[in-house]
DNA sequence: CCGATAAATTTACGCGCGGCAAGTTTTTAT
DNA sequence: ATAAAAACTTGCCGCGCGTAAATTTATCGG
């Protein structure tokens, strides 16, 4: 079992051409079944594989795909990020992850970096508020790029993402059907879906009879836990709930109410002796772990990761993009645990 | 401002011959100080960067670094993933991050994977138990490897992670002494740190002289919560508990303990009223927002990704593996929470 | 100011593959 | 059986850069 150096050699080893084996590569099912059988036959001898920088060098367009999160250690984004990834593995591309950790230079810094990957497409969850939008706009013109989760208007030639009116309407119902009108707890917006749900919110309040009360707390950054739990805290301790049912803007923000709630000796939840309801938005994977477990809407993490990926497919198929920005937007599903 | 191909239209733009335009790019204090700042000034007004792809074909060695975790959800590895990819671009290295998912098969493709990349060097925390050792082995012939946090014996030129006897000795001691001793609450050990915890776990309790209590649950897997919280469950219900205490093995275990403590009622903690204590081992990101916050021993997070890189720099320097193989473990802070 | 030496720079070649054009063989269809 | 189509081979160029060897330029003591 020799050491091959190259395509040159290892074709002459199959007694195939040279470029003939490297169209197998690039699609297998290209050349004749024959000729196809010979090569994998010699593939499994001799252990050869193609040198990814000179393909990626020559080639126009990579089979690279970049992805982008704006904070990694939040599992909800670890979740979204690795069905994505076997998407694109599946769909015979190359992804390459990356986190911005919710600094603007980082995902200033990784845009840049992704661009000289040459990539095929991207699909990007800007940081929102503190993204840089002209190095986004320099970035899609470049780049076919799909965004998730986070939208901003204009960018990327697509977005998808989460219905958030849908997701506030459900659980706004829910706890006003069952209980108090809920408040809305929610801290300053990292991104355009904290936005969207406050004024949600206070639409649906509306519709249905009740008076909206929003409570932003301080704080700011992506450790929305200690945002949530200090600025519980600060609330609980200066009486400042009108209401004792809370929606939280999401569930990370929620993870730390429940956690000020425990230390203040409240009980959380609708059953008797309780003295709060309190609820959130995402469906985070830990919620079903917090206690008591989180009343929440849930993010229908798999179509969103399943129709970016595929709208980046079609994008990249297709050469040109399309004529208009599609934005579409996935429900959520009421997940009713214990807190509310 | 005209669109530049490449190195040779960019060295003649500066009147700078390529070879020497291209030493700077590997090394810019390697040309005359003269004719580095003709080669930064052209470089503000042309925008202009060398290819990637060109340049890892050519050099013998890359400037990529790969970096394997078992499992990216879990924000523990987030959080030290997110070091180390820190560490490595400070250094001039290219960081590229994978995620096992916890699947053999995802782990040796990627180690393949990883392989062609032509990597400087590589941080690898595997999957343990579930790991190839035979691919793992071939790995580390070929590229130069350093291990953490998941010790496998001669894998790799190096390994760097915790010292679970330490860890393990500092709460077990801390549980002794301010109340009942603990029972051990393990699951089917996915690496070596489950292991030697347990182990040290007996040592310690026999030093102490009192009787060590494993209780071992089942199921397996990387969704630890869940396994936790059903196996506490079981237990509870069974009344399998014969000491008020318990000391899980790591605190994603013990986070599902409390869910399961707080559905039956249990009042977790130290104080007055209450029914269990429970600590963990790690310092999870979520273990201060659990209800009660747990008590447990929290990992040295920012030695153990200087190490890890800091001993892989300098393997990648000397050329050449070192004599002996080198085993460095950190010692664990013991975190004093309410939960026991 | 000269020659020796080190540093900087240029010359020339190679890396491994994609892609194209023209010619040859094999397969498929009539 | 024969013509057309599909698959394959040969030969060559280009991609953008690294790098060893050759050459030039700078440095410095005398």
């Amino acid at each position: 079992m020799t050491k091959i150096r190259n395509m040159e050699e290892f074709a002459r080893l199959t007694g195939i051409s040279r470029p003939t084996v490297s169209k197998f590569f690039n699609d297998p099912a290209s050349v004749r079944v024959s000729t196809r059988n010979r090569i994998e036959k010699a593939l499994e001898q001799y252990d050869y594989r193609p040198n990814i920088f000179a393909i990626n060098q020559n080639r126009k367009l990579t089979k690279n795909i970049g992805i982008l999160v704006p904070y990694l250690a939040d599992p909800f984004f670890a979740e979204i990020a690795r069905k994505i990834e076997r998407r694109c593995i599946d769909a015979g591309f190359w992804p390459i992850l990356f986190s911005a950790h919710g600094e603007q230079k980082t995902e200033n810094d990784i845009l840049d970096s992704l661009r000289s990957l040459k990539p095929a497409g991207a699909l990007l969850a800007p940081l929102g508020r503190r993204s840089d939008r002209a190095a986004l706009e320099q970035f899609c013109r470049a780049v076919p790029t799909v965004l998730f989760d986070s939208n901003i208007e204009g960018i990327g030639t697509a977005f998808i993402g989460s219905d958030n009116a849908h997701f506030v309407g459900q659980i706004v119902e829910y706890l006003c059907r069952t209980g108090e009108p809920p408040c809305f707890f929610e801290m300053q917006p990292v991104n355009p879906n904290a936005n969207k749900r406050r004024n949600a919110y206070i639409a649906v309040m509306e519709r249905l009879g009740h008076v909206p009360n929003v409570l932003r707390v301080e704080g700011g950054g992506w450790d929305f836990e200690k945002v949530g739990y200090e600025g519980a805290l600060a609330m609980l301790d200066a009486n400042r709930l009108t209401t004792n049912t809370v929606l939280c803007s999401n569930d990370r923000l929620a993870i730390g109410f429940l956690t000020a709630c425990y230390e203040r000796g409240l009980k959380v939840g609708y059953a008797e002796g309780c003295a709060l309801r309190v609820a959130g938005i995402d469906d985070h994977p830990f919620s079903r772990f917090t206690c008591p477990p989180l009343t929440t809407v849930a993010q229908d993490y798999e179509s969103v990761s399943n129709r970016s990926t595929e709208t980046l497919f079609q994008l990249i198929d297709s050469d040109g993009p399309p004529a208009t920005r599609v934005e579409m937007l996935f429900e959520g599903r009421l997940v009713m645990r214990a807190s509310a």
